[in-house]
DNA sequence: ACAAATTGTCATAGC
DNA sequence: GCGCTATGACAATTT
C-alpha cells in the first residue's frame, strides 16, 4: 500500500509539475476526490482529513469568484490551447497579455462584466457566454452566449468544430435528449459542448448541473459525506454520457488536442497525452470506455491518428496497460522526465512552445523549430508562448532557486528535473510544485493554483488587487520557500503544505461567506487576502490575525480584537526555525505571546519571536480543529484567548496587542483617543496587566529554565573536571609507583655491587644505602640510620655510583 | 479518566 | 505613587 501510495503521489507530483509548465491548472485534489476515490483512499488514507475543498476556495477567494470547489482544472490548458489558436487565427495580432488574462476571468459567473470591460470583446463574451452556461440552463440564454462564443471560436480557427456553438449550447441544455441524436451530431454536440466549456463555463459547473438533473440515481449519495459527494461525482463524470458530468477528460480532449492536431501535427499533443497515458497508466480509471471523448475522437482525430488526443490517453488503451501499471512506473516516470525536458530543451531552443507537443525525444530540436514556423493560424507560436510566459511572469520568481533541494532522493524523477523547464510555467508554481514532497497532495497543488489565479487574473484586476493577490502568493510561497530554504526536511515540508492548506480550508468559511462574489472587486480583495495562505492582511483594522475574510471583516467592523492564533498556529511552525521571514506579514505584527523562553528577552515585544513558542501545541490542535468549526466566528472564538473574547465582547476597538505592547503614552494616548466606557477601560488595563504579566511570567519560566539549564551544566562541567582530575590522580600514582620500582631494582643492583675493604659484599641485614640532599648515596648500618638521619653528615662510608 | 506538563492569572515585592 | 518586571502560588488548559 505504502508503495503504491508514493508511486501514485510521485506520479501526481510529476504530472502536475508537467502540466503546470504548460501553464494548466492542475486540480488533482479534484481528480483525486471525484475520479479517483479508491486512489484518494490510498494516497491519502481513508480516514484522511483531506482538505482539498478548501484549496479550492483558496483559489475561488483568491480570485473572488465562486469556482466550484469539484471543478476541474485541467481544460483550462485546453482553453489556453483554444486560445493560443485563436490568437494564431489572428494571422500577426499578437494578443495581448490581457486577453488571456480574460480567459481565467471567465469563470466567475457574476462578473461579467468586469470582464467584459477588462478583456478584449470575444472573451469577454466568452464569458458571458460561459456564464448563461452555468448558470441559465434554459437554451434561450445560453444561445446567446452560444452565439457570442461562436465569434470567439471563428477567431480561433475552430470554425470548422465549432460551426454549431449555439446549437451546441442547446443542445448542452437539453443534455439529456442526446441520445435522440445520430452519432455525427452527438460528436458535433460534443466537440462544441467542450468547447463551451472551455470558453469559460467550468466543467465543474457542468458536473453540478448535472447532477442537478441526473442525479435521481445519485441523490443519496448527496445527502452523504463529502467524500460520497465527489466520489459520485467521480462517478458521474466517469458515466454521465456527453460527458456533463464528466471532469477530467472530456472537455479537453475533445476539443483541444484535436485542434493541436490538426494545426499542428503529430508534434502538438505528443507531449501531453503521453504523459496523460502515463498518468492513467499510473492511475488506471478502468472505465475508458464511458469517457465521451472517444465518441469524438475520431473525428477530431485528423492527421495525427497514430497520435492519440489526450482524451484518447486517457480513454483509449494506454500503451501501458492497467495491469502493468505498477510495473512500468519508474519507466513513466522517466519518459515524463523526457517529456518535461523536451519542454525544456524547447523554451531554451526557441522560447516558443507551450504545449509540450514533442512525441519523439529525438525529434524535439526539429519539431519545436517547425512548431515555431508551423503556424497553422497564422502566428508563430513564438509569439504564443510568449504571451503564455508573460503569463507566467506574473507570478513570482523568487523560490526558483531552492527547487534542486527540494526532491528527496525518493523524488528521483523529479530530481533530475532541470530548474529551467520550471521556468517556462509560472515559477511559483513550479517552484511549490516541487517543493513539495512526497506525502501531501493536498499541499502540492495549492501552490499552482494559487499562482494561476494570480497569474491569469492578476493582470485584468486592478492594481490593488494585483497586489494583493501576489503578495499573499507570494507569502504563501515565500513561506514555503523558507521553510524549505531553512532546511526543513520533506516531512516538514509536507506539514507545512498541511498547513498551507489548511489555511486554505479556513478560507473555504469565506469562499462560502456571505460576502458576495459579486461586488468582485472589493470582495475579490478582501477573499484574496484572506486566502492569503497564512496571511489575512487587514492590520489596519487592527484585527489583522483572522484567518477568513469574513471574519476579518466582521472583527474590522467591530474593531474586534482578533484570534491571531489560527494564522499564527499555522505560521509558527514555518517561522520556527527563522522568524525573520515573517517580517512581510503585517498581521504578525499583533502577536502577543511569546512562549519561546530561548530568545532574547528583547525580542518579547517584536512579532517574529513571539509567534514561535504560543502556536507549538496550539497550532496543531486547532488546525485539527479547523473540520469541526463551521462558522469563522465559531472558529476565531475557539482561537481567540479569553481577553481577547472579553475584548471583543466589549467591543474594544483596537487589538489586545495594542492594548499590551504599547508604550505607555502611547496606551494613553490611544485610550483618550476614544470614548471608552469605565468597564471597557478596565477590562483595557486588566488586558493590559495581564498580557504583561503573561510575558513577564513567560519571561520568568524561561529564566528560570534557564537558570536550571544552567546549573544543570554547571553540574555536569564539575562533574566532568573531578573525572578529570581524578583521572590525573590516579595517572600520578601509577608513574609513583612506576617510579618507586624502578629505584628499588637500581637499590639491588647498586647494594649488590658493593665490597668493603676487604673485598666481601655488604650483609642487606646490617647495611642500607641513603641517599643524601646532594645526590650522594651513603652505604649506612642499619642500627645507624636513626642517627644518619639526625647526623646525615658522619658517615663514614661513602660511596658514589 | 487521570497525571503530567504547559500556560494563564493573581498577589506581591522590588526597582 | 505609578508603571513595570519578577516571581511564587494557584488555576486552567493541554498533552
Amino acid at each position: 500500500m505504502l508503495y503504491l501510495k508514493k508511486y501514485f503521489t510521485e506520479g501526481l507530483i510529476q504530472f502536475t509539475i508537467l502540466l503546470s509548465l504548460i501553464g494548466v491548472r492542475v486540480d488533482v485534489d479534484t481528480y483525486l476526490n471525484s475520479q479517483l476515490p479508491p486512489l484518494r483512499e490510498i494516497i491519502l488514507g481513508p480516514s484522511s482529513a483531506y482538505t482539498q475543498t478548501q484549496f479550492h476556495n483558496l483559489r475561488n477567494t483568491l480570485d473572488g469568484y465562486g469556482i466550484h470547489p469539484k471543478s476541474v482544472d485541467l481544460d483550462h490548458f485546453f482553453a489556453i490551447r483554444r486560445l493560443l489558436n485563436q490568437v494564431r487565427s489572428l494571422d500577426h495580432l499578437r494578443v495581448p497579455s490581457t486577453e488571456l488574462n480574460a480567459w481565467l476571468v471567465h469563470r466567475d459567473p457574476e462578473t461579467v462584466v468586469t470582464a467584459a470591460s477588462q478583456s478584449s470583446p470575444s472573451i469577454a463574451l466568452d464569458n458571458g457566454g460561459s456564464l448563461e452556461d452555468v448558470n441559465n440552463p434554459e437554451p434561450s440564454a445560453m444561445r446567446g452566449a452560444g452565439s457570442t462564443s461562436e465569434s470567439t471560436y471563428n477567431l480561433s480557427g475552430e470554425d470548422s468544430l465549432g460551426a454549431v456553438a449555439p446549437e451546441a449550447n442547446q443542445e448542452q441544455g437539453n443534455r439529456d435528449n442526446v441520445d435522440e441524436l445520430s452519432k455525427e451530431d452527438i460528436d458535433l454536440i460534443d466537440i462544441l459542448w467542450r468547447q463551451d466549456i472551455d470558453l469559460g463555463a467550468g466543467r465543474e459547473v457542468f458536473n453540478y448541473s448535472s447532477r442537478q438533473k441526473d442525479g435521481e440515481a445519485d441523490k443519496p449519495n448527496e445527502a452523504n459525506e463529502d467524500a460520497d459527494v465527489r466520489e459520485e461525482d467521480w462517478r458521474n463524470g466517469i458515466n454521465l454520457q456527453e460527458g456533463r458530468g464528466i471532469a477530467l477528460v472530456d472537455g479537453e480532449t475533445g476539443e483541444s488536442i484535436p485542434e493541436q492536431l490538426s494545426s499542428l501535427g503529430t508534434q502538438t499533443s505528443m507531449s501531453l497525452q503521453e504523459c496523460l497515458r502515463l498518468l492513467e497508466a499510473t492511475f488506471p480509471f478502468g472505465e475508458e470506455s464511458e469517457f465521451q471523448a472517444t465518441e469524438a475522437a475520431p473525428q477530431l482525430r485528423g492527421p495525427a491518428e497514430n497520435v492519440p488526443s489526450t482524451s484518447q490517453g486517457l480513454s483509449l488503451p494506454a500503451p501501458l496497460p492497467q495491469s502493468n501499471a505498477p510495473l512500468d512506473l519508474e519507466q513513466q516516470w522517466q519518459d515524463i522526465m523526457a517529456i518535461m525536458e523536451l519542454q525544456d530543451m524547447d523554451v531554451n531552443n526557441t522560447a516558443e512552445n507551450t504545449n509540450l507537443n514533442n512525441n519523439n525525444l529525438n525529434n524535439t530540436r526539429t519539431e519545436s523549430n517547425e512548431s515555431g514556423t508551423m503556424t497553422s493560424f497564422g502566428i508563430p507560436q513564438s509569439s504564443l508562448i510568449n504571451q503564455d510566459v508573460s503569463l507566467h511572469q506574473a507570478s513570482l520568481p523568487s523560490c526558483s532557486q531552492d527547487l534542486p533541494n527540494l526532491f528527496s532522493s525518493e523524488l528521483a524523477p523529479s530530481a533530475v528535473q532541470p530548474p529551467t523547464l520550471l521556468r517556462l510555467s509560472s515559477s511559483n508554481s513550479s517552484n511549490i510544485n516541487s517543493t513539495f514532497g512526497v506525502t501531501n497532495l493536498t499541499g502540492l497543488f495549492l501552490p499552482p493554483l494559487n499562482s494561476t489565479n494570480n497569474l491569469t487574473s492578476s493582470p485584468v484586476l486592478p492594481d490593488p488587487f494585483v497586489s494583493l493577490l501576489e503578495e499573499s502568493m507570494l507569502d504563501e510561497i515565500s513561506l514555503l520557500d523558507l521553510a524549505m530554504e531553512e532546511g526543513f526536511s520533506q516531512a516538514q515540508a509536507s506539514q507545512l503544505e498541511d498547513e498551507l492548506d489548511s489555511d486554505s480550508g479556513l478560507s473555504l468559511d469565506s469562499g462560502h461567506s456571505p460576502v458576495s462574489p459579486s461586488n468582485s472587486e472589493t470582495s475579490c480583495s478582501s477573499a484574496a487576502s484572506s486566502s492569503s495562505t497564512s496571511a489575512t492582511f487587514s492590520e489596519e483594522g487592527a484585527v489583522g490575525y483572522s484567518t477568513d475574510s469574513e471574519v476579518a471583516t466582521a472583527e474590522a467592523e467591530e474593531g474586534a480584537v482578533g484570534g491571531y492564533q489560527p494564522e499564527y498556529s499555522k505560521l509558527c511552525r514555518m517561522s520556527y526555525q527563522d522568524p525573520s521571514h515573517f517580517h512581510n506579514l503585517p498581521q504578525l505584527d499583533s502577536i502577543n505571546h511569546n512562549h519561546t523562553y530561548n530568545l532574547p528577552l528583547a525580542s518579547s515585544y517584536t512579532e517574529q519571536p513571539q509567534l514561535i513558542g504560543s502556536c507549538s501545541k496550539k497550532c496543531r490542535d486547532k488546525h485539527l480543529q479547523q473540520t469541526k468549526i463551521h462558522s469563522p466566528r465559531e472558529f476565531i472564538d475557539k482561537q481567540s484567548s479569553r481577553d481577547e473574547r472579553r475584548a471583543r465582547a466589549m467591543k474594544i476597538p483596537f487589538s489586545n496587542d495594542k492594548i499590551v505592547n504599547l508604550p505607555v503614552e502611547e496606551f494613553n494616548e490611544l485610550l483618550s483617543k476614544h470614548h471608552l466606557s469605565e468597564a471597557q477601560l478596565s477590562l483595557i488595563r486588566d488586558i493590559r496587566r495581564r498580557g504583561k504579566n503573561k510575558m513577564a511570567a513567560q519571561n520568568c519560566r524561561k529564566r528560570k529554565l534557564d537558570t536550571i539549564i544552567n546549573l544543570e551544566q554547571g553540574v555536569q562541567d564539575l562533574r566532568r573536571d573531578k573525572a578529570r582530575l581524578l583521572k590525573e590522580k590516579m595517572e600520578c600514582l601509577r608513574c609513583i609507583r612506576q617510579m618507586k620500582q624502578k629505584v628499588q631494582v637500581l637499590y639491588q643492583e647498586v647494594f649488590s655491587q658493593l665490597r668493603d675493604e676487604e673485598g666481601r659484599p655488604y650483609p642487606a641485614s646490617e647495611y642500607c644505602l641513603q641517599y643524601s640532599a646532594d645526590g650522594s648515596v651513603l652505604v649506612t648500618p642499619r642500627s645507624m640510620t636513626l642517627e644518619q638521619s639526625r647526623k646525615p653528615d658522619k658517615k663514614p662510608k661513602d660511596k658514589k655510583k
